[in-house]
RNA sequence: GGGCGGAUAGCUCAGUUGGGAGAGCAUCGGCCUUACAAGCCGGGGGUCACAGGUUCGAGCCCUGUUCCGCCCA
């Protein structure tokens, strides 16, 4: 009785949603987490709500899941936490950009009306990534699903913040920080983005206050001038050392600001001479506080001149820069510019200029959080891979600067804090205030401003797990086993994790991390919107199918290494999963029911024990590479042996048996084919889920449909034989020598010819006669005849080892030349080996110093490569004596 | 300015204690061989960026140089 048959070709389209939802009725991939024995946990970076899967996206998911599959099949309780980030900035963004389709701002709506209008935007919206995410096949636990802005979320939010402000790690104060005028927001310094810009450095004279001269200063921004409160000089600057102490008169200002002495001041730079602005620049600021000098706000939060400004007030800071150039040349004070090129950061998301400006923030005192965050690493806590990115995270955290975790925006925590309007006590609350704790008035006003998404998202690894509850999740699964993410986010995720996990857990977030490459195009440019270059996964999904996209994506994971991705990649792989399903298609129109009659421990037969023993190797290869993040070559030893061992040799090898009439040997080939194809597929199943279940479902004697639910295949160490790679290896020289002849003397592989051997060893005789009929059939000849002392005829083609000689017979068949010059390569290409291998057995150097096993080695292979070259040679010259 | 990574076949990249330069794709030649032309068989192709050094021996270790990319200030 014949089994189902697959269809010619695969279509992944159909099959794909078919599992998708087969697994998650099923809930495959939720654990019990009462029965857990041995706990293998990953958080998903949450992406953000309003994102599109991208290809990053697509590579990070596709190297979880593959973790995921992997470890559940060799029996951890794996649990896979989905989720998304309420991204404030970005979210608040697109709606409000929704609302001025409109016409409207989100002034009109108001705050509650607006908040109301976000989660609207995310209930309709917001699901979109999480179905791309379903679409690769993630086996993520759908039932554990969480949002940043879920009300236990939210509540694990509060307790933290609250937390940090009882323990005096969270401070409000009035400091400079990166605004974003277009934003409208407060930023963290990790989320300026640094970016050379050509400017112009201007130098600006500025008239000492008693009439006996000038100095000159160089600026970058020439309208923050009018909020200069000193000029500083280096006070071991000769040229200027006489100045300090005196006073300057502020062109166009008229204001008169001190001359003071600073070592921070740069001699090399620009004149030797600073001008200070300390509400405009990070540096200015913290030497105005050295020196307690005013602070005059000369831009306001839109980025436009204050009536501090006088003249220009009004006016939008870059309209202003031309301006003031104008006029301080109309009046004498531009002495000159040069062309200069500096950094200039923007904002991360909008990618405004930012300014930098002083305000009321919130922070959050990271010093001694970093400490312990960086000595985790240190000790081996969490372990880093690749390796080299624990310098970078060394790096970062002892530069840390306080975070800055307020944000002026609507969508996002909101403070827990209250200003009682009555006593102006500030409280910070778990609970919302509706008295004030200090005087008891009702008249509260809570903190208008909301929390950096990245608190939040600092606290996902136990957050999702139920904390602050101390839930049964988080006794299990806490600490996870790894985070897997991109480089980008070292800084903005990984290391406050690290910060809040060590803080809140007395334990680390994570036992690994994993970072990935980043997806770049063909040409090794990042992709972009803007630079049209981007590759749609799903695009690539609905054209070639999951599978095709996440081996492509797993074969180019080399650690420490970004991957360029071109569409040709995916529909090249697209080709292997079309083999996969070709090969089970033609073991399918040979397998039947009864290949369980035997047991796999009496097939015997060399092809057999060949293929059952390198599947052991297989198994063993795939399994260190994933267990060490070595993704591609998981893929590689896999692509290796499906395609050219199992398909190219082994089910080739064993057609004539199938083909033929010896029922016994029959069985065999049945019973070994379907348990390596049927491992194999268990291999492959965490890299291309979809393929591999679908042609589970069709083998024979399949008592576990969900191929997801099957363990590792259980190693067989009695399949290792070393000594049939060896004879295998025989046989394969043997045929490629003759379908080599062949090919470059132009007879086609299907012209039937003889094949003479003269070959030593008995047993190598026995062996060819053995294996006859593979021979005959993959070489196809017309016959074989092996000798130990065999005469070759006149005008034969041939082949050569150590131990044997073989000949076909090509007289009137092909040109002689064709072969002379054939062996001729052959030469050119031993004398060249055998040149090498003396020039080292002639160094007595070599000898005396390497050792034995490695001389023996070498002579080993001088005695074969002479052995070889007389063979031919002979060969040769007989070929040469009939022409 | 500080740090990190990279340079190996036409392209993209493997190469795990130093001991016979590999793969995939592309290319060329030959094949409709009853799983697969999305395929089969076979071939060609490399001063391992450059210059030194250590070593019997270097793609690999050390020093320097050039070019490319990234991060931080």
């Amino acid at each position: 009785m014949a089994v189902k048959e697959l269809a010619k070709g695969y279509e992944p389209k159909d099959i794909e949603d078919k599992w998708i939802s087969y697994w998650e009725e099923n809930k495959t991939f939720t654990p019990e987490v009462e029965k857990v024995k041995r706990p293998y946990s990953i958080v998903i970076p949450p992406p953000n709500v309003t994102g599109t899967l991208h290809m990053g996206h697509a590579l990070n998911i596709t190297l979880q899941d593959i973790l995921c599959r992997f470890h559940r099949q060799l029996g951890y309780d794996v649990l896979w936490v989905p989720g998304t980030d309420h991204a404030g900035i970005a979210t608040q963004n697109v709606v409000e950009r929704q609302l001025a389709q409109e016409g409207k701002t989100r002034d009109d709506l108001g705050r509650e009306k607006f908040v109301e209008r976000v989660w609207q935007w995310k209930e309709e919206y917001g699901n979109k990534i999480l179905n791309q995410v379903k679409k690769l096949g993630a086996s993520v636990d759908w039932t554990r699903l969480r949002f940043t802005m879920d009300e236990g979320l939210s509540r694990a939010v509060r307790e933290v913040f609250v937390r940090l402000y009882e323990e005096g790690l969270i401070y409000q104060g009035d400091y400079i920080i990166n605004w974003c005028p277009r934003c409208h927001t407060a930023l963290a310094d990790l989320e300026v983005e640094h970016e050379d810009i050509d400017g112009g450095l201007y130098h600006l004279r500025y008239p000492l206050e008693d009439g006996s001269g000038e100095v000159v200063v160089a600026t970058t921004r020439p309208e923050t001038m009018l909020g200069d409160t000193a000029v500083a000089v280096h006070p071991e600057d000769e040229r200027y050392k006489h100045l300090i102490g005196k006073k300057v008169i502020l062109p166009l200002v008229g204001r008169k600001i001190p001359i003071i002495a600073d070592e921070y001041v740069d001699r090399e730079f620009g004149t030797g001479c600073l001008k200070v602005t300390p509400a405009h620049d990070v540096n200015d600021f913290e030497l105005g506080r050295k020196h307690n000098l005013p602070l005059v706000n000369v831009i306001d939060d839109w980025g436009k001149m204050t009536s501090e400004a006088g003249e220009f007030a009004g006016l939008d800071r870059f309209e202003c820069r031309k301006k003031i150039l104008e006029r301080l040349a109309e009046q004498g004070y531009l002495l000159e510019q040069e062309k200069h090129r500096h950094s200039v950061g923007h904002c991360y998301r909008c990618h405004t200029v930012i300014e930098p400006y002083v305000s009321k923030q919130w922070f959050v005192k990271v010093k001694d959080l970093a400490k312990r965050a960086r000595e985790a690493v240190a000790q081996g806590e969490t372990k880093i891979f690749p390796e080299h990115w624990t310098k970078t995270y060394f790096e970062w955290l002892d530069n840390i600067r306080d975070w800055c975790i307020s944000r002026q925006i609507w969508w996002g925590h909101r403070i827990p804090a209250w200003t009682c309007e009555e006593c102006g006590e500030l409280s910070v609350s778990r609970e919302d205030l509706t008295q004030c704790p200090g005087c008891g008035s009702a008249n509260l006003k809570q903190e208008e401003d909301v929390l950096d998404t990245w608190f939040s998202s600092a606290l996902w690894p136990f957050s999702t797990l139920g904390w602050p509850d101390k839930t049964k999740e988080l006794e299990v699964f806490y600490p996870t086993s790894v985070l897997v993410t991109g480089f980008d986010i070292l800084f903005f995720w990984v290391a406050r994790m690290m910060m809040m996990g060590l803080h809140f857990m007395q334990d680390v977030p994570f036992k690994d991390v994993y970072i990935h490459a980043l997806v770049r195009d063909a040409q090794g440019q990042k992709m972009s919107k803007s630079k049209g270059n981007v590759i749609d996964p799903l695009i690539m999904i609905d054209k070639y199918g999951t599978d095709a996209l996440r081996f492509t994506l797993t074969a180019f994971a080399a650690m420490g290494r970004d991957i360029k991705l071109s569409e040709e990649r995916i529909e090249g792989y697209k080709h292997f999963i079309n083999k996969i399903w070709n090969a089970s298609r033609f073991a399918l129109m040979n397998l039947d029911e009864n290949c369980f009659e035997c047991e796999l421990e009496n097939v015997k037969g060399l092809v057999h024990e060949w293929i059952l023993h390198r599947l052991e190797e297989v198994k063993e290869k795939v399994k260190s590479a994933i267990e060490s993040y070595n993704f591609n070559e998981a893929a590689q030893v896999l692509y290796q042996f499906v395609w050219h061992e199992f398909c190219d040799w082994y089910l080739e090898l064993i057609k004539p048996v199938l083909y033929g009439e010896d029922k016994e040997a029959k069985l065999m080939a049945k019973t070994c084919l379907r348990q390596v194809l049927g491992e194999t597929l268990v291999l492959l199943h965490p890299i291309i889920p979809f393929v591999t279940q679908e042609v589970w479902t069709y083998l024979p004697g399949v008592k576990e449909e969900n191929l997801s639910k099957l363990p590792y295949p259980p190693f067989r160490p009695e399949c290792i034989k070393p000594k049939v790679v060896e004879e295998m290896q025989f046989l394969q020289e043997v045929i490629s020598g003759v379908r080599n002849i062949k090919a470059e003397l132009g007879i086609s592989l299907g012209t039937k010819v003889k094949l003479l051997g003269r070959v030593a060893e008995p047993k190598d005789r026995e062996f060819l006669e053995v294996h006859r009929e593979l021979i005959t059939f993959l070489a196809r000849l017309e016959d074989m005849q092996v000798e130990s002392d065999l005469k070759e005829p006149e005008g034969c083609a041939g082949f050569v080892a150590k131990g044997y000689e073989f000949f076909v017979p090509v007289k009137g068949l092909v040109d002689i030349e064709a072969e002379l010059s054939r062996l001729e390569k052959e030469f050119a290409k031993i004398d060249k080996e055998l040149a090498v291998i003396e020039k080292k057995l002639n160094n007595p150097g070599f000898l005396n110093k390497a050792p034995q096993e490695v001389v023996e080695k070498e002579k080993t292979k001088q005695a074969e490569y002479k052995e070889k070259r007389e063979k031919i040679e002979k060969l040769y010259n007989r070929l040469k004596s009939i022409v």
